[in-house]
DNA sequence: ATCGTTCCCGGGAGCGGTCCCGGGAGCGGT
DNA sequence: ACCGCTCCCGGGACCGCTCCCGGGAACGAT
């Protein structure tokens, strides 16, 4: 529009009658400017309406402002909410968002994501990828080329050899089968996520471990694979069915399976949640008014996003001033999940357990991560 | 990470034995460099792993190859569908996407990312926040102060003063009032979205505009305003009915409010769809295994997403050699949206019209939008 | 042998900032 | 009157790359 010429730090140091030097000063707001001539330049910048060029200025601190922010499809719940509160986390901060997507979480052209990053001179890199298969090795074989710090939000098995931040995944499993059992089920089946994932992994697992904390079978025939879709859902009842008749519980990994869920236990005639109690995952928008209203285990994938630009931040920083201190190993971070209990499950008088406040809990890496198990239960304790 | 340090174009140019010059030639791949000469430097840079510095680059030609994307939350199906599509797309030109995103559609601290924008150097703009109220006037006010082009996607009210990209969303009722009609339906009341909203406005008109070709009534009590929430559709539902008993088909404005009035039918114990048809907008993912399986209307809002970044690489291009030619008015496209049947709507026996392909639509600007209305049907005959 | 082209290549300036350094003004102390 | 210190400010190099320009080599034509 404007055929405005560009203006410049030249422009505004003439217009205020200092050099480039003290404008620039004035601009990271350094102290050594008689505050006379702060006014006058600080005027100035207002006046035209200067903004420096962040290109330039990134070219000699070496640092872009920019974050990285590799994520997956935007169709899914989980990441774009962690998304979301990554942009307004980073735009606090100061920091704009790079965002890259990859829709294929298996098979993509990774080679060329690395190196428009690193071309890009992104600061750090936020790595939102859920874990599957084996697709964090693109990162480890990356690695190595990226010069700036790079921190993982989703799961991580093993020992962690990057900084991650995690919901704690085993718990949410734990939740929902608790809640189930508490409800008197009896046959309490599981529609996993396909079992590539960590996420789905780690739910299922804590699903077993509940069960034979209480003494229950895991049987085969218990558990079904999904694939996060709705269809894939109602299917997954359907054969659970069919191999265990007396079923009366299901925990659905994700919302979507519990909402097939529900559609097949319509179809069939099957009454919700007194013949067939059922928890999903996530708590989406929609699962309030689902038929009936769902149970479901809420993650707090906010605070997720929001604890992955503080950390990069931190990293940022370090990283500047120090060379990366090798020896500290790298930190791992669990959120703990909460259990909205609504319709979709026959729930016991018990004394209602006021829902408590779930704090981030910051793991000691080495001492309960070398066993490459996750924590069922990091209860508030650990502050 | 590797303390290597940051690998320039001079140690390439060093290591290859040539000039910083004829790497940088190389690395455009300009005509002027010997075919041997080139293969030497391209195979250092393989070998090194070279990628030049965006930053520095961007520096001297004057672009950035970032595009600037404000979208509103991702929450919704909508937005994160278009920039889903507009990544893609840009990353196939080359482009980057910095992502900035707007929560509150009618107020926020848009000044502050106006400035962040312009010192970022982006090379265009895509304007994806739908048109709330007079959101639109943070554009105007701060165009001047954006050098550099942008477009909008979503709807306008009358005279574009900017190329744009929308979905017809007056077609969008048109169609779902059709069809229920069509079904026999004798009283079509419609929930329609926020009225600030162009969409909202628009598809209302549709509705409207069809009810009255058909010689229906417009009344009052047929309207009821929700905020495109599940629990809106469905407070919608009981105040439609208490207005209007005989009510037997709902256009739901969007899949999430139809889903409301689904959930609120079977607390009526009203069945759907032979004493209720309903309609939504959408297709989002769960809207086929609804209770019943929805009838809405799909946007193709990727499409939408992948001509704004065709359009706004054209308008880059443009601006770069010849300065915007102010006399040619901002083109405005519109694509057509699709109607999809499903079992919450009675359907007549019809001669099954075969679902054609929509094609994206372009205007000739003024015709048609001096008038400030959208064109309700544009049939595929326009290409 | 000379000239004009074409083909390659390099030197040097500059994009818009920041960083390192040095220097003048002002002031208190001896 | 001189020294030393702090407070401000500006000169100039430089970040990594591309652009403008000019120049040598090779070659055919005169």
């Amino acid at each position: 529009m404007a055929s405005r010429k560009r203006l410049t730090i030249r422009d505004v140091a003439a217009e205020a009658g200092v050099s480039t030097q003290t404008v620039s000063r004035v601009l990271n707001n350094r102290p050594d400017v008689a505050p006379e001539t702060f006014q006058r330049v600080q005027e100035v910048i207002r006046k035209t309406g200067y903004a420096p060029n962040m290109l330039a200025r990134g070219l000699t601190q070496g640092r872009s402002h920019v974050l990285g922010v590799v994520a997956y499809g935007l169709d899914y719940f989980g990441p774009s909410r962690v998304l979301t509160a990554i942009e307004r986390a980073a735009a606090e901060r100061g920091y704009a968002i790079m965002l890259n997507l990859i829709l294929e979480p298996e098979t993509n052209d990774v080679d060329h994501l690395f190196s428009s990053l690193r071309a890009r001179q992104v600061d750090g890199i936020i790595w939102a990828i859920p874990e599957v298969g084996g697709n964090r090795g693109w990162l480890r074989t990356h690695l190595a080329e990226l010069p700036v710090p790079v921190i993982l939000v989703g799961g991580m098995t093993g020992r962690p050899y990057l900084p991650s931040i995690a919901i704690d995944n085993a718990a949410i499993g734990c939740l929902a089968t608790e809640h189930l059992l508490a409800g008197g089920a009896r046959h309490v089946g599981i529609i996993t996520g396909p079992l590539t994932w960590w996420e789905a992994q780690q739910r299922r697992a804590g699903w077993s471990q509940t069960m034979r904390a209480h003494g229950r079978e895991i049987e085969e025939c218990l558990i079904v694979e999904g694939d996060w879709t709705v269809s894939s859902g109602e299917q997954a009842l359907y054969r659970l069915l069919e191999a265990c008749p007396d079923l009366d519980a299901v925990f659905a990994s994700n919302d979507q399976m519990a909402l097939g869920v529900l559609h097949a236990a319509h179809s069939l005639g099957k009454l919700v949640p007194d013949e067939l109690s059922v928890v999903g995952v996530d708590d989406i928008a929609e699962a309030s008014h689902f038929w009936p209203p769902l149970t479901t285990v809420h993650q707090p994938l906010g605070d997720a996003g929001v604890l992955a630009v503080e950390d990069i931040d931190a990293l940022i920083g370090k990283s500047k001033q120090a060379r990366r201190s090798a020896e500290t190993p790298p930190e791992m971070t669990f959120l703990e999940p909460v259990l909205i209990v609504r319709e979709s499950s026959r729930s016991v008088v018990e004394p209602a357990s006021p829902i408590v406040e779930p704090q981030p809990v910051r793991y000691p890496t080495r001492s309960n991560l070398a066993t490459g198990v996750v924590p069922a239960r990091s209860a508030s304790g650990a502050r």
